[in-house]
DNA sequence: TTGTAGGCGTTATCAG
DNA sequence: CTGATAACGCCTACAA
């Protein structure tokens, strides 16, 4: 299997730049020899060796792709919409999940640099840090190859943040929920990443609009669904009787729903429940789950859109932002 | 910053040779040019050429994986356990999602060939084809490098399988099932991939063995959630009254659950619902949904032990069997 | 249209 | 312990 170039050439008889070029689709080769060497090249089984394609061109068309957690189904998501769309431009994916630890991500982050990818994609606003300093290995990395920020934002040279409005969303749901009645809606989330900060400052905003008491109303929780549940179990048997959540995650307001049920609240009569992502996990909760639908794919489509623009030299956003869906189901009973 | 071994080998005053073998801790260097040369390479910030390497060693210790579909919740598990046992173990991940097309399957094989992976992971039973001529790319392949099978299996050299006893798994719990009264159970899956027919045939075996009538049992679906709940529901409107549901993965089976709440079957007492995969979405469900574990986790690190094993000369089993667990919850009311 | 030769940045062999 | 030099396999001016 051991082919080479120089195989080839010798077999039909001409250079190996003869055979390079037709390997590259160069058009000045003479139909006839182009048809011999591509004969013997199918025959032969001969591949050309990628490595040395990589040293010579310094690059080997391929993408780093950083997640925290490629099992969270938000990520995989994102994932697989990235690693289609890079395919399709002729790219190949190098996944690296980071986990959640700053200098874990900064060794993933160095490790696929010292691979020579082209680019780098960080998926998901937990890569950027609320302590500035803690990005500057991020900001670092710019200065090699462009990096991709998904719903994240960073503002410096060679960075592109593709990003939907988390902000205008929660604050849109959390408005419409007071005005229909449900006056006293709490909000959870896991981390108060980008995205997290976002979402919980939206549902703020639209508290403090609506002049309403702004104690006891954003709570971090963590764990599966039934920790979530038990969680809300005991604040609400604290006394704490609120009649709405806005979750940050779709498993969040699964637990909810499972809360509201444990305490006999009607849903969405006593209480209203809005999931983030319309996962698939939106549709298995019953009811159905209303969810803030934050356009992953949109997003990912347009990350690799405007990374190849980079790489043809052309002129793009440093930020480019979607706007959410709400996406109406069971457990609100708003309207569109 | 386009610095190479020689830029740092004049910086130190001395030859690449030397650099190299401080690169790779040979231990012949003293200590004294060794420091030297490393405080060299610190402050400068070189970083070795890993396309250059690779034409050299024959290897940039990367792994290609491949599945239909990295966002489906259970594949998209597999490929998270990998990446991290094999980061682990010092090789990069290239992902590549192929659908289930046969044809794209064997092109996005070819492509993580041409780009000289070190192995690859097939991931998931569909890459098994029925058709033996079908499969006949993946033994080329093997031609070339190991090819891990998980939850598929192909006898062939270089070939290896991991997998898990799905037969036996639902063999147990249809049997299970009949004997604790639930004697009309049927089985729903999506693909008669190599594991799909593992669990009908398993299915089968119980139903044959307790002499119960075979016929209008087994019944293939397709969608998402509600698509599974409205094809049961016409179902058993049109007559077909039975009292269990074997499910091959999690998401028919709360397709199944909310098919029971709509016809207002009480579960477990008028109908019995099992899963399969033991996923996120299982502990989602309400009532939660007992499934099959088919210890992905551990299937994921023994793969990559064999790889590794392989890689190393050692001697290594062409078919590695684990067997499944069975995890009870709420939709039936069996015991342990 | 085709061939020659240099360069890409390592690793590894063989002298010293 | 260190240095010179030949691979590794391809691409691409430059020459013919």
């Amino acid at each position: 299997m051991g082919m080479n170039i120089y195989d080839i050439s010798k077999k039909a008889g001409v250079s190996i730049a003869t055979v390079s070029r037709v390997l590259n689709n160069s058009p000045s080769v003479s139909t006839k020899t182009r048809n011999k060497i591509l004969s013997i090249i199918e025959e032969s089984g001969y591949m050309p060796n990628a490595y040395a394609r990589g040293l010579g061109l310094n690059s080997m068309n391929t993408i780093g792709i950083l997640c925290a957690d490629s099992s969270d189904i938000y990520l995989a998501n994102a994932v697989f919409y990235l690693e289609r769309e890079l395919k399709n431009n002729g790219y190949n994916s190098i996944l690296c999940c980071t986990g959640y630890e700053p200098k874990d991500k900064e060794n993933c982050l160095k490790l696929l640099l010292s691979k020579k990818v082209d680019a780098l994609i960080l998926v998901g606003s937990n890569f950027v840090e609320k302590t500035a300093t803690d990005n500057n290995y991020i900001l670092e990395a710019a200065n090699q190859v462009p990096i991709m920020l998904i719903n994240g934002y960073l503002k410096a040279p060679n960075i592109y943040c593709i990003l939907c409005d988390e902000h205008q969303a929660v604050y849109d749901i959390t408005d419409k929920l007071i005005k229909n009645d449900y006056s006293d809606p709490i909000f959870l989330y896991r981390l108060l990443s980008f995205s997290g900060i976002q979402k919980k400052d939206g549902f703020l905003q639209a508290i403090q609009e609506n002049n309403i008491e702004n104690e006891n109303r954003v709570y971090e929780c963590s764990g599966d669904v039934t920790d979530i549940k038990n969680y809300l179990i005991s604040l609400y048997k604290s006394g704490r009787h609120f009649n709405g959540i806005i979750a940050s995650d779709d498993e969040i307001a699964i637990g909810a729903v499972k809360f509201a049920k444990a305490m006999k609240l009607s849903i969405p009569k006593n209480i209203s429940i809005v999931g983030h992502n319309n996962s698939k996990l939106a549709k298995c909760c019953e009811p159905e789950l209303t969810s803030i639908d934050n356009k992953l794919e949109t997003i990912c489509i347009q990350t690799v859109l405007t990374l190849m623009r980079i790489f043809n030299n052309e002129n793009v956003a440093g930020r480019t932002v979607f706007s959410a869906d709400l996406v109406l189901r069971e457990t609100t009973n708003l309207r569109s």
